[in-house]
RNA sequence: GGCCCGUUGGUCAAGUGGUUAAGACACCGCCCUUUCACGGCGGUAACAUGGGUUCGAGUCCCGUACGGGUCACCA
């Protein structure tokens, strides 16, 4: 066996870097657990300032979908998990894609077989592994044939797949970053198929080949793998291989039995985005959905991550997403966002439901900014701008504020004369008329401010205040909306 | 079913033999107030279970229950 090649991988290979990758299968749906997955796979290199990288795994060519590697790119890109190498940027240990390194794995099959881990197997599936799943590795006759045999009948034509050569006696132990070290009796593990009978190789095979030849030192993935990481651990070992740390990352449920899933229509990344969340309010729920750190800070820029995240506050048990929760980070960062980048995030909503050109979408944000939890809600707290809506009367009364029909006739009918004088338009001078009439009156500040608003908005719940309100919709569209209301009071 | 893993309030979770068992979301109440929010203060609410070990157990050991994963020529 000419060993040169294999040489020629390994030189490839960097060393004295951690280097961790990201290897989703182009599905075209980044879900919340993917995004975590890729979220933690990243952060752990860049907390050891090392490289993340992005593999894609498109063996399964019955469920690609068209577009879906764009997806991934995209998504990436937005939440600032820029990988060093990747098919699209390259690196010294490519190609990135996993179809296109497809001659790599039969011959590192054969290199095994060689090493004598693996044989080759000749069997049709029986009946009974079919249906049980179970394969009796000691009643399969090509576990013991010759290599000489074996290479006979390859050559003859006869269709085979590789098999890996599992001990049949002993234990294996491997040690994982969360779960801590696990060990499992070999005789429960059985001969995995490595290479199918058309040549390609199986998931598991592709990964390990994959990793070690890309020079993997972290391997994050999502706890299903767990119970076949003993045979990842007898590959490595059989190909003579360094085991990279396992992380084995809990999933990410949406209730206490099932994962989030496409199916049951759970959100992907898109999905929040189209729901009105944010991208770093999304990162920062996800980042501590199965991560704790060490103090009490909740919000996390993607620095303060990099510094912060450590392995040992990784949890071992699935964790439930909660929107409640997400709806709350949303808020937060919303509320800290300078007024300029909200009110340019913002816009787009507003323009849903403020038509009007008069209207400046930045003031109208100023008054949203505290109250938003989500954009999409955004259109239907402004739907009175653009026309008074049509109201009850009854809505004048107010206990609260102290307000009736009565008070509210003798408010209105004293600030329209009032107002109609003002000349510069603004929120100290509109607050000085009201506050005046009610210093005059002798009565509460919201008797005034409350029918002033109901007046002028045409509902009880408006995002800002009567002057903030009459400001925006300017003088003339105040008096207009303050007879009609006077109309109705009579 | 075999094997592996997990289990602290409704949710996310801190906790590594001695705590009044943190904190956050949600929920409830009060305050602030020009509605709604924001903000402030306070409250309800948890160690799955049974045995050990120990002066002492959420923390260590064993069992049980419940949940999850896996047992493919899928990834």
């Amino acid at each position: 066996m000419d060993m040169s090649w294999f040489e020629e991988m390994e030189a490839r290979i960097p060393h004295g870097e951690v280097r961790t990758r990201f290897a989703p299968s182009p599905t075209g749906y980044m879900h919340v657990g993917n995004l975590r997955t890729a979220l933690y796979t990243y952060l752990i290199a860049r907390h050891e300032g090392g490289k993340f990288l992005l593999r894609i795994e498109d063996t399964d060519q019955g469920r690609l979908v068209e577009g879906a590697v764009d997806v991934i790119y995209k998504t990436l890109a937005e939440c600032h998990l820029e990988h060093d190498e990747g098919p699209d940027v390259g690196g010294p240990v490519g190609p990135y894609v996993q179809t296109e390194r497809r001659p790599f794995y039969g011959k590192y099959a054969e290199l095994l077989i060689e090493r004598g881990h693996a044989y080759r197997c000749f069997c049709e599936k029986t009946e009974s592994e079919e249906e049980s799943g179970n394969f009796e590795r000691a009643a399969d006759p090509c576990r013991s044939l010759s290599r000489e045999e074996a290479e006979r009948r390859a050559a003859a034509g006869e269709p085979f797949v590789v098999r890996q050569r599992i001990p049949e006696t002993g234990s294996t132990t491997f040690h994982d970053e969360i779960f801590g070290d696990i060990t499992v009796e070999n005789a429960t593990l059985d001969d995995q198929v490595l290479i199918k009978r058309d040549g390609l190789p199986t998931y598991n095979f592709a990964n390990v080949v994959d990793d070690h030849t890309m020079g993997i030192t972290h391997v994050v993935r999502g706890s299903e793998y767990l119970s076949s990481s003993p045979k990842y651990n007898l590959l490595y070992e059989g190909f003579g291989w360094e085991v990279p740390k396992y992380i084995h990352c809990s999933p990410v449920m949406r209730d206490a039995h099932n994962k989030m899933s496409k199916r049951h229509g759970d959100p992907s990344y898109e999905d929040l985005k189209a729901q009105g969340y944010l991208t770093d309010a999304i990162l920062n729920y996800v980042a501590l959905l199965g991560w704790s750190p060490r103090g009490e800070q909740e919000i996390f820029s993607m620095d303060e991550l990099k510094a912060a995240f450590e392995l040992s506050g990784v949890s071992k048990s699935p964790a439930i997403f909660d929107i409640e929760k997400l709806r709350y980070f949303n808020a937060e960062y919303i509320r800290r966002m300078t007024p300029e980048a909200f009110a340019a995030v913002a816009e787009p909503y507003i323009r849903q439901a403020v038509k009007n050109p008069a209207i400046d979408p930045a003031a109208v944000a100023a008054l949203l900014q505290q109250r938003t939890e989500v954009l999409t809600e955004i259109p239907e707290k402004l739907d009175f701008f653009d026309e008074l809506p049509e109201y009850d009367k009854e809505l004048f009364i107010h206990k609260k504020s102290k307000s009736d029909l009565e008070s509210s006739r003798k408010m209105l009918q004293a600030l329209l004369p009032a107002l109609g004088a003002l000349d510069p338009w603004t929120d100290e001078q509109i607050l000085s008329v009201m506050e005046t009439l009610a210093v005059g009156l002798e009565v509460k500040k919201s008797v005034v401010m409350w029918p002033a608003r109901i007046a002028a908005a045409g509902k009880a719940v408006t995002p800002g205040g009567a002057v903030e309100i009459c400001r925006i919709l300017g003088k003339e569209e105040t008096l207009r909306r303050f007879r009609i209301a006077l109309d109705k009071l009579g």
